[in-house]
DNA sequence: AAAGATTAAATCGTGTGCGATGCAAATATA
DNA sequence: TATATTTGCATCGCACACGATTTAATCTTT
């Protein structure tokens, strides 16, 4: 069916593009974002903030696949910024909890409307929602098979 | 047929996906890579020249979205490897010639195996690769739409 | 031909990512 | 209980990304 070199085109033609992907769906959200005075891990960090109230740095690191080399300058950051309080907890002296400040809470207002605005510039005559769901369906399903290959190398 | 709260999660199930999805796929490079002492952008950068065998800086990035910011202190960093050579063009004194040493030409070799590796671990009995190639389509199809998008703002 | 605009690289500063290592607290094991 | 192991976070070094600016070369316009 399919010869060597079909293979190393897909395979090339689908890493890449994911490379790629990530970086301009980045850079969509800055001119949303710089008003806001937070980078996109900032704000995904923020996104699960704004869900549960109170993680640890290993939870949030579980979620968005980072750990602690990354985090911890970041969420060192969003302190610095007032967005977010850092405490280590008292009855686990090693784990960090993270929670929102009153500012970092009341940020997500402002952030509302951020993710409806991109979404619109997904939408249009060449892909419509449906097209956009069962594709996302597909990527989230790469993602967890891309999850168990690595994780076994650890 | 769609709500707000939908469309909240649509958004950051696909963005954030995709974030992850590149991450996680760059790191399955990482043991193929690490015996050429190369990373994964260097690797395209490679890929790119291994296919063209000459190509401006500015060729390069169009190639992978990035500019001389990024690939300058990169290609650098090639050049000391010495697997390219950098000369500047005698017809253009604006522009760098970016080629190939013979010993970035004979890394093509080393590096030929890779691509069927990454993409065995892909297909699994969850995604096929008639699926995989669909989900390619579609995703340089959303690459295309972003890209109109991101270049309209400039 | 001279002045202004555009272009291609390079440079700078900031913020990630991440492998590797260090360290202290908690847990498991002998 | 003492020791060994594991765990959670921090630190370090390096390599991207990228917005902003600079510089020199080329092109445009007059």
């Amino acid at each position: 069916m399919s010869n060597s070199c079909e293979q190393l085109q897909l395979n090339n033609q689908l890493c890449f593009p994911l490379y790629a992907a990530s970086r301009l769906t980045t850079k969509m959200y800055t001119p949303h974002l710089k008003p806001l005075d937070i980078t996109y891990p900032q704000y995904l960090v923020l996104l699960a903030l704004w869900q549960y109230k109170q993680m640890s740095v290993k939870d949030i690191g579980a979620r968005l696949f980072l750990e602690s080399n990354t985090l911890t300058p970041l969420l060192k950051r969003l302190e610095q910024k007032e967005l977010i309080h850092r405490v280590r907890s008292k009855t686990d002296e090693r784990t960090v909890m993270v929670s929102l400040s009153t500012k970092g809470d009341k940020l997500k207002e402002q952030a509302a409307e951020i993710p409806e605005k991109i979404l619109s510039a997904f939408t249009t005559e060449d892909f419509d929602e449906s097209e956009l769901i069962s594709f996302r369906n597909n990527l989230v399903k790469l993602l967890h098979i891309i999850q168990d290959k690595t994780s076994n190398n650890k």
